[in-house]
DNA sequence: TAGCTGACGCAAA
DNA sequence: ATTTGCGCCAGCT
């Protein structure tokens, strides 16, 4: 496993539950400043269950892909867990 | 080693 | 507000 893997799978790990962070802010806090793409193809190959890369979206919003039975799937788990799903994009603030 | 691809991001039209 | 194009970094063939 690369360095930037561990780094990925650590901050998406730290993600509490009901909270959502972009492909951007994740690589970010791991340390690869615009690596925004590069997360997702790593999620896309990554099945840890340990990893909570459904509480991965984009950046305008929308909730982005899930290797999991697509973003239907991946915006039903995330509506479990308390984040606000309106039109198919992830609001944060219910306002 | 080089090139292609992608669960993205942002600017422009 | 929506759609198109280009740039981006890391991974895979």
């Amino acid at each position: 496993m690369s360095t930037f893997a561990s780094a990925v799978m650590a901050v998406v790990k730290k993600i509490p539950r009901g909270e959502v962070l972009t492909y951007s802010e994740v690589a970010i806090r791991a340390g690869f400043w615009g690596a925004g793409r590069a997360v997702g193809t790593l999620m896309k190959k990554n099945f840890d269950p340990g990893v909570p890369c459904h509480r991965v979206v984009r950046a305008d919003g929308r909730v982005g892909e899930y290797n999991r039975g697509g973003s239907a799937q991946k915006i039903a788990r995330l509506q479990e867990e308390g984040v606000c799903i309106v039109e198919g994009r992830a609001k944060r603030v219910v306002f």
